[in-house]
RNA sequence: GGCGAGGUAGCUCAGUUGGUAGAGCACACGGCUGAAAACCGUGGUGUCGCCGGUUCAAGUCCGGCCCUCGCCA
């Protein structure tokens, strides 16, 4: 509680973690680790749970768990994606192995690295109900109802979010909240001693490598697979992976032009969740990545592994 | 060279009978608790091509010049 008096660091760090934007060089990091640290990577990445999409997704070109393991006509959501995570991780941790969580997906990460308290999905027909409501009623009469029903939702969200809106009010419906009773979103509760470690690149420099990538994707055969993707049977949240209909859809000079600008979107996203999760450290991405590796495993063997955030005094 | 159209935000473009420049996208910042590569909120970032004229007042009217595009030579 009292963040002032730090605890004494854990014995050992039992879990790892990396987060950055795309093309922030990830995953080559995460693949030296493999060797020099003996580490068992879990991907906490939306867009890459999914199978069909390794060019799209930029798989690792090493084993990873939760890559390509969810077929595009199923959906994807965090609480399902963290049931998986948690479950993997107490896996290699119990086999006596050292869990790398891999992501750009910040949800993810936070919900596989913490325990986010998500309430379970409410049946298919309730969520089309209360969209139809959101419709019916608009953005403030909905928020109303939200007000009458969940106080404390409906402070946290904004009328306009009809996603939200229609969230809370499902959940109000059947017992719950959208409000946590306690928030580990932001919070520094780890599920088990953990080393996060941040990895970015300045902006201009991730904009020059996510324009490459995009072409190299091009020339690894992305339109054939974003093609016969789309053609098949696909979820919502499948169809929603960057790059998927511009490239199945789009003649490609215009495809690759979209996609470039909307993963510097992404990353800009990305940066942001960077700048708000609690991590150890940030290194810089632009270095080679022996060396990065290398201050992970500095890091980790360190005992710094409980995260700093800014303002924080220092340890006594 | 002739005719036509047009130069306004990073881009595409609005801009009434002259009255302190505004939309979308992009971008910046923020939120986020089973769609998160999703969703939502806030913010206008400008030598209105240049020079001069008319006017209390010019993106708007007049003259000249520069540039772009199209058609004809």
């Amino acid at each position: 509680m009292a963040s002032s008096s730090r605890p004494a660091p854990a014995a050992e760090t039992r879990v790892l973690a990396l987060f950055g934007p795309t093309a922030s060089g990830k995953t080559t990091v995460a693949g030296l680790l493999r060797e020099r640290a003996a580490a068992d990577v879990v991907s906490a990445d939306s867009a890459a749970l999914y199978a069909g999409l390794p060019v799209l997704t930029a798989a690792p070109p090493y084993p990873a768990r939760l890559v390509g393991t969810v077929p595009l006509a199923e959906e994807v959501s965090v609480g399902a994606y963290q049931r998986l995570a948690h479950a993997a991780i107490d896996e290699i941790v119990a086999a006596g192995g050292l869990p790398l969580v891999v992501g750009g997906t910040g949800l993810y990460l936070r919900a596989a690295v913490g325990e986010l308290e998500l309430p379970p999905p409410v049946g298919e027909g309730r969520r089309a109900f209360w969209q139809a409501e959101y419709d019916r009623l608009g953005p403030s009469g909905a928020h109303e109802l939200l007000v009458a029903r969940d106080a404390a939702a409906a402070a946290r969200v904004h009328a306009n979010d009809r996603k939200r809106v229609v969230r809370a009010l499902e959940l109000a419906e059947s017992g719950s909240s959208l409000a946590p009773r306690e928030d580990r979103l932001w919070s520094e509760h780890m599920r088990l001693p953990t080393t996060v470690v941040g990895l970015d690149v300045p902006l201009d420099v991730l904009d020059r490598r996510i324009e490459a990538r995009t072409g190299e994707m091009v020339e690894r055969g992305v339109v054939d697979e974003a093609r016969a993707a789309w053609a098949g049977r696909r979820s919502r949240t499948a169809s929603h992976v960057l790059g998927l209909e511009e490239f199945a859809t789009l003649p490609t000079p215009q495809a690759v032009e979209r996609v470039v600008q909307a993963t510097r979107r992404l990353a800009r996203y990305q940066r942001k969740w960077l700048r708000r999760l609690p991590v150890a450290a940030t290194l810089d991405g632009s270095l080679p990545a022996e060396e990065i590796a290398d201050q992970i495993v500095a890091l980790e063997r360190s005992g710094e592994h409980l995260p700093r955030h800014r303002g924080d005094a220092a340890p006594a």
